[in-house]
DNA sequence: CTTGACTCTGGACCAAGGTCTAGGGTTTAT
DNA sequence: ATAAACCCTAGACCTTGGTCCAGAGTCAAG
């Protein structure tokens, strides 16, 4: 196949399954980089870029934020690079995640504890979520 | 005790340590009541806003937005207001707590398994994450 | 040749949750 | 009485990841 084929944004977009001026965005932030023009001005893609807009996504769904992405798709054009940089980076990510998994679990046991210690129905006063909020610790009730 | 000792909003802030214009964004967003204001302007708080201004940050630690915390504070502000609406409000976020939980579990599995085939050294042509995010099939022969 | 669809640039706008600044008035301490 | 420290408002600015718009130029079809 000829390799020379070449598209519009408006094309890519759509191949990519992408808003057109995403495109746009991700090349004013190293996502993509900065493609041949027409005379016109026009930016011509290659196949190439469909499959860079693929890797961004790929890499989104693993919640890599873009300037990580950025600098995976430049670790990966530079073959003096091995591995080892893509790994660590691949390990921080993971890192953030784990951390932000531990948050949340902490923060679903306090929510779980105070909602099992609601009886869901009676006097706000005796709520225990809302004692909890107010500062009183719920659990042993207390006249202010 | 005396409730009629004010506090300037500056007071507030260290007292709840919180950024003083935080407490003026509150405000706009229905966080804090409108304090009563001085004759030259200046607002006039008391203990109870410091309360306030805890349940607000404890609210935040369990991950509720702020349009919830106002919700959550007019609730209880109000005493036709049984434990009910509360108690919904608790569940309805650690539902969204669970979610993104979830989420962030399958985004971990995903990059477990990229670093573990990943030896971390060599060509970057044979590497697993790369190849992953390139779109390739990467040896997908485990699950964890 | 004209029309409609497409593209260009630069900049505005969105959510959320603030933070900061400018240009003024007030309070407090010396 | 004056300076430092405080407060007021309105509005700009920040981050992230885009989306949308206006006004102008270009391209393809009829």
């Amino acid at each position: 196949m000829p390799s020379s084929e070449t598209m519009t944004i408006g094309r890519l977009a759509k191949r990519a399954g992408v808003n057109i001026d995403t495109i746009r965005y991700y090349e004013r932030n190293g996502l993509i980089p900065p493609p041949t023009r027409r005379a016109s001005g026009y930016r011509e893609y290659t196949a190439d870029d469909v499959e860079r807009l693929e890797f961004v996504r790929r890499a989104k769904e693993l919640g890599f934020a873009l300037h990580e992405i950025a600098e995976l798709l430049s670790l990966t054009s530079d073959r003096h690079n091995d591995m080892q940089r893509v790994k660590r980076t691949a390990e921080a990510r993971l890192e953030q995640v784990e951390q932000k998994i531990r948050e949340l679990q902490k923060v679903r046991r306090g929510l779980k504890t105070l909602i099992a210690a609601c009886p869901g129905r009676g006097d706000l006063r005796a709520c225990p979520i809302v004692k909890a909020l107010s500062g009183r610790k719920s659990g042993r009730h207390q006249d202010e």
